[in-house]
DNA sequence: ATTTATATTTGTAACGATTACAAATTTATG
DNA sequence: CATAAATTTGTAATCGTTACAAATATAAAT
């Protein structure tokens, strides 16, 4: 896919920051923290301000293409992946796996009458490897 | 239910703060954050420091009584009910509802041998009232 | 090409929620 | 009553995030 097209597309002028910021969330798919995102890019952009990845995620966010994944609650991470799924993060290793799930099993009889606009669904507990390591 | 007891049944001594905060937190079951907890108590107990609030809210939950609610990534909200449920936050009006889901239709397949431990569902929309409303 | 305007990036200061810490107070024990 | 232990409190420190203005880069106009 190209990256600069993507974020023209919707509506984002595609700065060096910009794309590289883009590039770094879609290919890694890690959902890393603003800080993961700055420290990963730094060498690449010496120049690069902290500042600027909050700026670019929040930008990103108003225009659709970025959302914010908040499995602890001290701290947010950002995902390019826009497509409703749920996250399972272990607790061990500190992976944080994509999961699907079932819009129609979650957005339950319950919420009848409500207008349901997000659903965020997050799992902990210790993934294969880990449990098989014994970590 | 005797509060003093249900603290002590939990390893938690029963003292005059710890009594108030959980009553705030099982009575109105509005999951509060530490702010609306401190300023609804500070009126009966003017010597409560906020710092009181963290420490209890942090020893309830450690005792498992407890647990955190983070649907926006920028406020912890609190929740003196520990079964397993989802939240639905109305972005119009701001209230939290407590919502039911079938635990096996969100641990699904995709995490067979993973150990899952916690579960968080939470959905954002407009309550059935301020679409009557028109919020 | 040079100037002028606009958009983007950057660095620093300010902010707010949370935590660390030590003093003060309360509760339990001898 | 005296002493020790637990709890609460107030203040300062920390850390992630935001506000803001200066610097830089990009686009438009002359
Ligand atoms: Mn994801
Ligand atoms: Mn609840
Ligand atoms: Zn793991
Ligand atoms: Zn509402």
């Amino acid at each position: 896919m190209n990256i600069a097209q993507h974020l023209s597309t919707h509506d984002i002028k595609p700065s060096y920051q910009r794309i590289k910021i883009y590039e770094y969330l879609y290919e890694k798919m890690n959902h890393p923290t603003v800080d993961l995102i700055y420290k990963n890019l730094v060498g690449e952009i010496p120049t690069l301000s902290k500042t600027t990845v909050y700026n670019t995620l929040k930008l990103f966010i108003d225009k659709g293409i970025t959302s914010t994944v908040t499995i602890e609650d001290n701290e947010v991470r950002y995902d390019a992946i826009m497509d409703a799924h749920g996250h399972f993060k272990c607790t061990s290793c500190g992976a944080i796996y994509d999961i699907k799930y079932d819009f129609k099993d979650v957005a339950m009889n319950e919420l009848k009458g409500f207008e349901v606009k997000e659903t965020q669904v997050h799992v902990k507990g210790k993934c294969n490897q880990c449990l098989t390591n014994k970590n």
